[in-house]
This record gives C-alpha cells, sequence and structure tokens, in this order.
RNA sequence: CGGGACGUGGCGCAGUCCGGUAGCGCACUUGACUGGGGGUCAAGGGGUCGCCGGUUCAAAUCCGGCCGUCCCGACCA
C-alpha cells in the first residue's frame, strides 16, 4: 500500500514533466550487456542468468535485468531516424535482480520494484537538463511526499553509475546517522547510443548519436521511510503515503454499547471519507481496544478517533496523535464535528512536523568545518552524520579515507548545500579543489 | 571466499556440558467474565528434536558424516 501511493505520486510528478510509461523485457541477450565495457565490467559480478530454457542449454545466455538501458537503447535505435522523433521520454515500473552477496530488507535486496526513466535527447544540453530535472523531482517527492529531506549533488567517478558519464544523487541522512543514497540520475552522454547505433540526421541535414539519461527510485524509499520516521513503538507512515491515514476504534463494555458505538465510528468515517481522508474502522470484538491501539501505531497511522459509550450522549470523539519523537499530550476530547472537519488540516500540519523534523535533524548532524582525516575519523567512530570538507579530486585520497573511516563521499554537494565558505584544504592535505561530503552509507 | 554461531510445535527459545516419559513464552481453538493503552481464568489442539549412520538396555543429549540457515568482512540502488 505504501510503495502503490509512492507510485501515484511519482507518476503525477513524472506526468506533469512530459514522460510516459512503457514496459521492455526482463530477459536481455548477454551480448547487449556485454556492448558497453564499463557497463558490463560494473554488472557482471551481480548478474543473474539463464542458460536454460525448454530443457535445452541456450546458444546465447539471457541476463535477468539489472537494469534495462542496454534492451531500451537497442529498442530507441529501432525507433528514432531524425530528429523530430526526439527527445523521447519514457518510464518503466519493473522489477530488476541483483546478485547481491549481503542483503537487507528494503534496503539491500536481490530482487527489487523499482521505476526507471529512460531518455534521448538531440542535444548534450538538453539530457543534462533533463537529468538534473528529475533528480529535482526525486527531491520534491522526498521532502513533500515521504518527509525524508536529501542532499543532492554528483557523485565521484568511482560512485557514479557503470557505463554513464556524470551520476548525480539524492542522499538522505538516517536517524542512526547513516546516509541512504535514495534516488540517482544519469547523463549518459553517448556512450550507450554510439555502442546501440542510436543515431539521427539534425535539422542541418547531418547523423549525429543521441544523447541519453537514465533515472531511478526502488522500493529503498520504503527502508527510507522506515528509518528517517521510525521509533521504538514502529513506523511512522506520512500522511499522504499513509494507506490509511486515520483509523476509527469503537470502545463498548456491554453489547447495547457496541451497536451504538460501532454505528457511531462508521458514520464519522464516512463523513472522513467524503471529505477525502482514508480511514478504516477497527471494529473486530475479540480484541481489547489497547491491543487495537498497539497495533495501528505499529502500524504508523497517524490519526486515531476513538468513540465509546462516554462519547455518545456529549457527542465528542476522542483524537489521538501518532507520537513520534517524545511528543507529550497526544490525546484531545474533540466535538464530533470538528474531529472530522479539522482533520484535512491536521493530517497537513502532521505531514508538515514529519519534514521539520527531519530536516533539523538532518542539519543537527551535518558537521563543518572539518578538514583533516583525524576530525573526520573521530566523527565517523563517534555520532557520524554528514561531513562537509574538502577535496582535491583525487580518487586515491577518496580511497585512503575510505578505509580509515569507513566513509565515502555520498556527493559533492549542489551551490544549495555547499557551505557558506568553501574549505580550502583537501582531507587528505593540500588544496581542496571542491567541497564534498562524507558519510557512512547503507 | 575468509571468520563466528545456530538448526527442538506457526514464531521466539530452554533442555545438550552430566543419556532416562520433550518443556516454556507468544500465537491458535472453545467457554465464561472483561473491554477508555498490549485483558483474566479454565479447558484444549499442535513437535519424525535438520538428515544419515554409529555407540548404548536407552540418544534432542555422546561420536562420525552430510545438509541448511543466520551474523561479521569483501561486492552494492
Amino acid at each position: 500500500g505504501i510503495w502503490e501511493n509512492m507510485q501515484k505520486g511519482l507518476e503525477g510528478l513524472f506526468k506533469e514533466t512530459g514522460h510516459e510509461n512503457a514496459y521492455f523485457p526482463l530477459l536481455i541477450p548477454m551480448s547487449f550487456i556485454e556492448r558497453e565495457k564499463e557497463h558490463v565490467e560494473g554488472f557482471a559480478p551481480e548478474l543473474a542468468v539463464v542458460t536454460q530454457a525448454g530443457g535445452k542449454e541456450l546458444e546465447e545466455y539471457l541476463a535477468i535485468r539489472p537494469t534495462s538501458e542496454t534492451i531500451i537503447y537497442h529498442m530507441y535505435a529501432k525507433w528514432v531516424q531524425s530528429y523530430r522523433d526526439l527527445p523521447i521520454l519514457m518510464n518503466q515500473w519493473c522489477n530488476v535482480m541483483r546478485w547481491e552477496l549481503r542483503t537487507r530488507l528494503f534496503l539491500r535486496t536481490s530482487e527489487f520494484l523499482w521505476q526507471e526513466g529512460h531518455t534521448a535527447h538531440a542535444t548534450a544540453e538538453e539530457a543534462e537538463a533533463e537529468a538534473l530535472q528529475m533528480l529535482g523531482v526525486y527531491r520534491t517527492f522526498m521532502e513533500d511526499w515521504i518527509a525524508m529531506p536529501p542532499v543532492t549533488g554528483l557523485k565521484t567517478e568511482s560512485e557514479k553509475f557503470a557505463g554513464g558519464v556524470r551520476s548525480y544523487a539524492t542522499e538522505a541522512l538516517m536517524q542512526d546517522n547513516k546516509a541512504l543514497q535514495a534516488g540517482t540520475s544519469h547523463f549518459l552522454g553517448q556512450n550507450f547510443s554510439k555502442q546501440f547505433d542510436l543515431k539521427f540526421q539534425s535539422e542541418a541535414g547531418q547523423e549525429e548519436y543521441a544523447w541519453n539519461t537514465s533515472w531511478g527510485v526502488s522500493t529503498r524509499l520504503v527502508g527510507g521511510m522506515v528509518l528517517t520516521h521510525g521509533d521504538d513503538v514502529g513506523i511512522v507512515v506520512p500522511p499522504r503515503l499513509a494507506p490509511v491515514q486515520v483509523v476509527v476504534i469503537p470502545i463498548s463494555r456491554k453489547e447495547e454499547e457496541r451497536v451504538a458505538v460501532t454505528e457511531k465510528a462508521h458514520e464519522l468515517a464516512a463523513r472522513l471519507r467524503d471529505i477525502g481522508v482514508r480511514v478504516k474502522v477497527d471494529d473486530r470484538d475479540y480484541l481489547s481496544p489497547g491491543a487495537k491501539f498497539w497495533e495501528w501505531e505499529r502500524k504508523g497511522v497517524p490519526f486515531r478517533l476513538e468513540i465509546g459509550p462516554k462519547d455518545l450522549p456529549k457527542e465528542q470523539a476522542v483524537l489521538v496523535r501518532r507520537v513520534s519523537f517524545g511528543e507529550e499530550n497526544r490525546k484531545e476530547f474533540l466535538p464530533e464535528n470538528q474531529a472530522v472537519s479539522g482533520m484535512p488540516a491536521w493530517l497537513d500540519t502532521f505531514q508538515a512536523n514529519l519534514l521539520q523534523a527531519a530536516k533539523d535533524r538532518r542539519e543537527a548532524n551535518s558537521h563543518r568545518g572539518v578538514n583533516d582525516l583525524a576530525g573526520l575519523k573521530e566523527i565517523m567512530d563517534g555520532p557520524g552524520g554528514f561531513v562537509y570538507t574538502g577535496w582535491n579530486g583525487d580518487p586515491a585520497v577518496e580511497e585512503r579515507v575510505k578505509e580509515e573511516t569507513k566513509a565515502t563521499i555520498r556527493v559533492i554537494p549542489d551551490p544549495e548545500f555547499r557551505s557558506e565558505k568553501a574549505p580550502g584544504k583537501c582531507i587528505g592535505g593540500g588544496d581542496a579543489k571542491m567541497e564534498v561530503v562524507w558519510a557512512k552509507a547503507y
């Protein structure tokens, strides 16, 4: 249900930016994968390959897609003749498989669900703009829907997509101060179009290779949501993603009460539904009220309405907000009408508070002004979080720091996230060329 | 592939050292009482103790072999 709501939210943003859905095959001929050298080197270790079918060994083995660039650009090459056929702006929702040695539920699984967008453009500038636009779409979605505000920026060479030119990413900080790469957007240049002969005739009549982008988010976002908002009681689901936004729980002692109170609960639920609230009545009579409270809080439902025998004569209801981050005084006695009419606004406030709390945590756990390895190591051995330092761009420094501290460069941050005064010194010594963000990652 | 653990009702575990009627918690079934923060009492159902072999009067327990799973590391959205 949560992933389904994520899909709906993302679909809206994809459509607004002119993309349409398609579907391409699950099995990809090995020769396709092998065509782009860096691509095959990057993905070969985690490929699952079909070697037999119909009781016979296959002449050409088929890879179960780890990502679909190759087969999609193979198809685009057949569709594109002229600059008039561009751009192609497509997205597919599907499963992919990467044979990970170590899995972790929702964060790293052998098979996962995702969307992958693949576009083809006539110019490098247009493709670059598309890659950046989609990075922005992911950021918007993460902030406005998941309340999981990321730092955005460019990936280093060692962390970029295998076969691409540049990778952009959204990196969100979890409550344990580890970073989660939640969405990536790649400028692929002409690497794939050259290998798959994706050519077009330009307005000037010349034959040119198209420029590609690809971008994706996965069910990892669900894991991110859990790690961002969860607490000791269970998960907390932001209202915009919640399959159930309000659960109504009738409370009764005797049979006569049960009928009246349940009837009222369904009435209030119907009224909430009429104003667009996703609501469920929990009228199971074999569970105690307390058991239901715990269950729905564990599942992260934002609000609960209790209707009991004492409330009926007063025409009131008890509103309880899902506790998170040590909030107190959550129970409110409200007139029925108000409990219904106020709900949309309370849901919005709940959503906004989650985002603000997550932003505050991110800022509180971002460390700036660190410019030596010892300082970085101290933070990584201790509290963790995002650490902003200078870097001279040398992969050897990146590698050495990783070995010393277990932290990696999550991104070279976009301007908005850069420190006011960019560090002048590189973490590995000498002058810095840029600022980077370090963190331990999932 | 390296290092470490563990396989016992659906789930989580004790029992293994020191062989002797297979147990506990949760969950499940039925009934009564209960019901505003994980209910109580009573009565029940459910297990080839991972597999194969050995020792023994007797094996969850001791011995040998095999199989499987998980954790830590390398790979990684």
